[in-house]
DNA sequence: TAGGCCATCTGGTCCT
DNA sequence: AGGACCAGATGGCCTA
């Protein structure tokens, strides 16, 4: 598909997918990086040399988590049904004054797309809706065939319309810059996020597991007394754990005490 | 205007 | 046989 090939975008938010959807699939970045941030990090992999690396950075483009579907709705470029812009039936109303466009019984609106409102090529319309002069003996079986093509399509169309509107609610749980004002997240850019999102949620309850393991290994009143990692404790893996343990060892004990109470660094995790 | 994204049509293949 | 799935082709829309 030549939309795989060419990932690069022009659209308004693009460049946030890319850098997070492409590279970030080492999520402790996200940790490393000062701050609460539960946001998309750059990992600095093979995305960062891509152009629009950087402004996944951005704070400004983090995700406003998950929108409602009204608000989907609104976005720009987003597909619009048949059935909602009233053309429903539409082939058939043609099909009438064309006879070679005809149906077995009330035809369902499936059947009957809009060929002014699709992005169907002309050839395509021209080739089912053109009149082959084909003798009389054929005629009712190339009405047949018509026929089923359009069923064909019709639910070609549906199963389409089905996968996107998967999509649609993938894009809805999936953190990104949900706004009127910013364009959906293209397909592959949906699915490309998704994937990172996952791996960083599942690297994030790794972590979190660690952390929970770690002070629970450390001795009672640990934390009230000071936190210190035992010597031969490796905290290489413990990215947050060691910038909160780096942090409370700087601090006088008072402001240790009403940090731990008041949710500090460490309580982003 | 080129490139990206998309919807749709279409024919082929596989499965039930 | 009919339906689901897939991929190629095509043209429209939008943006830089």
């Amino acid at each position: 598909m030549k939309s795989f090939d060419c990932e690069s975008s022009s659209e308004g938010d693009e460049p946030t997918m890319h850098a997070i959807a492409r590279g970030a699939v080492e999520p402790p970045q996200w940790l490393r990086a000062g701050g609460p941030n539960w946001g998309w990090q750059a990992a600095g992999g093979p995305s960062s040399s891509h152009p629009a690396a950087s402004s996944a950075l951005d704070p400004a483009g983090f995700p406003q988590f998950p929108a409602n579907a009204e608000e989907n709705q609104q976005v720009p470029g987003r597909r619009t049904p048949l059935s909602a812009v009233g053309l429903s039936g539409f082939y058939f109303q043609g099909g009438q004054s064309n006879p070679n466009i005809v149906g077995h019984g009330p035809p369902s609106d499936e059947n009957n797309p809009d060929p002014g409102c699709s992005g169907q090529s002309a050839r395509a319309q021209e080739s089912r809706l053109q009149n082959p002069q084909n003798p009389g003996s054929s005629k009712g079986k190339n009405r047949q065939g018509k026929t089923v093509r359009l069923n064909i399509n019709a639910r070609e169309r549906r199963r389409m319309h089905d996968l996107n509107d998967a999509l649609d609610e993938l894009r809805g749980v999936i953190p990104y810059a949900h706004s009127p004002s910013v364009r959906k997240l293209s397909k592959i850019a949906t699915l490309l996020l998704a994937k990172n999102y996952i791996l960083m949620q599942a690297n994030a309850l790794e972590e979190m597991k660690r952390i929970i393991g770690y002070l629970q290994g450390t001795a009672a009143g640990a934390v009230g007394a000071g936190i210190v990692a035992p010597p031969a404790f490796d905290l290489q893996g413990f990215p947050a754990a060691a910038k909160f343990l780096q942090q409370q060892s700087l601090q006088p004990d008072g402001a240790r005490g009403r940090e731990q109470g008041s949710g500090g660094p460490g309580a982003a995790v």
